[in-house]
DNA sequence: CCACTTTCGCAACGCTGTTGCCAAAGTGCA
DNA sequence: TGCACTTTGGCAACAGCGTTGCGAAAGTGG
């Protein structure tokens, strides 16, 4: 069972059946959804969740009424009756991810499983006031919605975009060269004109998210480096936002005492740090200062696995993984524990707004905190 | 409902009526907790649970029947029947909570709402073999049991000790100093000698539990800085541990690239920092690299509060608390958030020990993982 | 062809929280 | 003093959850 574990000092949520039958099916859902094209049998849903085989039954039955689940043909025999396969039926939701970036929207359709079945772009000028950017944005999923195979409304629109903002209430707080969006309603002005619900967050959690339920389980922390760096945290599955939706401030994390001036007011940022290195084209010493503060993230969280990602990373992929996993192996050397990975991140162009996508459909999957 | 957030990447667990009542009847058991002797009424149960009030009575009915909850008079009238008031009965179970320090024994038998009913300590040679420390441990549980009014047996016992171990396993990693301890499964091995369930935990952790069941809400840090420095991680009320059982490694943050080697083999630890500053009399030095790495922290997690606690902070806390806290502010300032407020956190000399006796009396209240 | 294994749905069941109702226990006004 | 009113909280009936017992369905293997 779910507590909210981020960040509500207030009470526990009590329990009632509604809530243990949502729960459950949002559990075989997100075994379905993980299972694929190749489908999961109701015996293996009733192990990996530890319910019965009835009470798989009994559920697995609910969703095909719904039409969110389909028979997938059945496994090989081992001397009795076959297992039948279930599979997950994607087409039936979809969702809107729309990634807000400093100049460009883009925005995906996917469907229930993540797949992408629709991309569109438009140019995106944040000075242009509110109702020009709320125009531009339902202009984008208009047309979504007009891609679609199929017409039916879809289940919400996650909007990711970076700076600082109130994930729970839907509220910006601060955007960098625009302070006139500073606490403007996004979330509601948004659902209020495209008449579907609306989500929002950081750029850098719906692309954690988007990992997350890509198949990444687990605790990782997804860094990245572009303009500027940042990080999406996921500890056991869900993201980290902080009862203020500030977690993930990796980049200001000071990692040299008295260091070099950051455009934050603060000296010796990993920020200022890295990106100074790569200005000076010292990648290999930007890479030993984004492990360093890696290797921090670690030893404090406990984390299996780091993921890179953005822009200046993928400019010289190879140096940054090779020079952040360098400070990671010699981190485990001392402590004698297994060596953290760390990987690529697959993403993209769109891949924040995939990300996106998700913060509207985890929820149905009991990821999340919707 | 709870989804288990402490790093296990295996599959979220189904649940069923029995969980369901666990879970409430856990809900409803904290609220009378953290009601204290005050009570709490059945309405005001059911608002802070969600729970419908009926549903709270038939929960609380279950409580007084098994003795663990009791009226306690009635509140005044607002112009209708008085509402009945309710209160734990704290000698309805209790606890054992050992703390094994390098030299000393120290363990406290508490009872359900963690008020300490007895104390022990004794000397304490880890070098000595396990059989003798063991002896030694199972003597003193044994002195408490006799020392507590009522001769029941205790719910559990919940040990506290320095350096890396398996929480969930209850095996010992490394104990500094000791290397026969490596692997040694104190949790079962204890547990046979006792007779009575055994938790483990690092001792950094079992502080922060006690604080966070002793009324800390929210997410917090507490920095204990004694002869090193660690941390025990507080995210939205539950001891964050991670899988390893190897979060909080605060003490070898590196927060001073290149700079001064570390015992650990790394260079500019806060850690060796903040204890060289302490060994030159510099404290106001010393307070400045803790909050450096203390604004690290929150910047990452975005939590409520910083607690600092261990002997070298309480030698000298005004400047500790005074020196961490202006760097917050600082940090504040930049941000335009709230400052995080920065405190000494409350424990003494077995405050460890309480958190020890907090391992066991948690998973009770809902809070934990056991 | 038949015994056996395995899957999986139907039906009855126990237990959960919920709803409708009413007794209990106060206040406040006539 | 009495009566209307408000509020609490238990009893009983209920709907819905997962569980259990059982049997039909659908394979394998001798």
């Amino acid at each position: 069972m779910n507590r909210t574990n981020d960040g509500m000092g207030g009470a526990q949520q009590g329990a009632n059946l509604l809530a243990l039958r949502s729960h459950n099916t949002a559990l075989v859902l997100d075994l379905l959804r993980t299972a694929g094209a190749d489908g999961i049998s109701r015996l293996e849903l009733a192990e990996r969740t530890g319910l019965t085989p009835q009470a798989v039954s009994k559920i697995t039955a609910r969703l095909r009424e719904d039409g969110l689940a389909a028979d997938a043909g059945r496994r090989a025999s081992t001397g009795g009756k076959p297992r039948t396969v279930l599979r997950l039926v994607p087409e039936a939701g979809h969702a809107v991810g729309v990634h807000l970036d400093r100049d460009e929207t883009r925005a995906v359709l996917a469907d229930l499983d993540g797949t992408v079945v629709a991309r569109r772009r438009a140019p995106l000028d944040l000075g242009a006031g509110a109702e020009a950017v709320l125009a531009g944005v339902a202009g984008v999923v208009e047309a979504l919605r007009g891609d679609g195979a199929g017409a039916r409304t879809p289940l919400g629109v996650g909007v990711a975009l970076p700076g600082p903002l109130d994930h729970r209430r839907g509220v910006l707080h601060r955007v960098t060269g625009f302070p006139e969006w500073d606490g403007f309603p996004l979330r509601d002005a948004l659902a209020e004109v495209l008449g579907v619900p609306v989500v929002v967050d950081k750029d850098t959690n719906a692309a954690a998210l988007g990992l997350a339920v890509g198949g990444e389980g687990g605790s990782f922390a997804y860094l990245h480096l572009g303009t500027g760096l940042g990080a999406g945290l996921v500890i056991g599955g869900s993201v980290h936002r902080g009862p203020r939706t500030a977690a993930g401030e990796f980049g200001h994390q000071v990692v040299q005492l008295d260091g070099p001036p950051c455009g934050c007011g603060d000296r010796g940022c990993v920020e200022a740090l890295c990106l100074g290195a790569v200005a000076r084209g010292e990648v290999g010493e930007a890479a030993r200062v984004l492990g360093a503060g890696a290797a921090n993230l670690v030893g404090l969280l406990d984390i299996d696995r780091i993921l890179l990602g953005g822009r200046t990373v993928e400019a010289d992929s190879a140096a940054f993984v090779r020079g952040v996993r360098a400070v990671l192996d010699a981190r485990a050397e001392r402590t004698g524990d297994r060596a953290v990975p760390v990987r690529l991140a697959p993403g993209g162009t769109f891949g924040v707004a995939e990300g996106a996508a998700q913060l509207v459909l985890a929820p149905v999957f009991g990821r999340g905190d919707a």
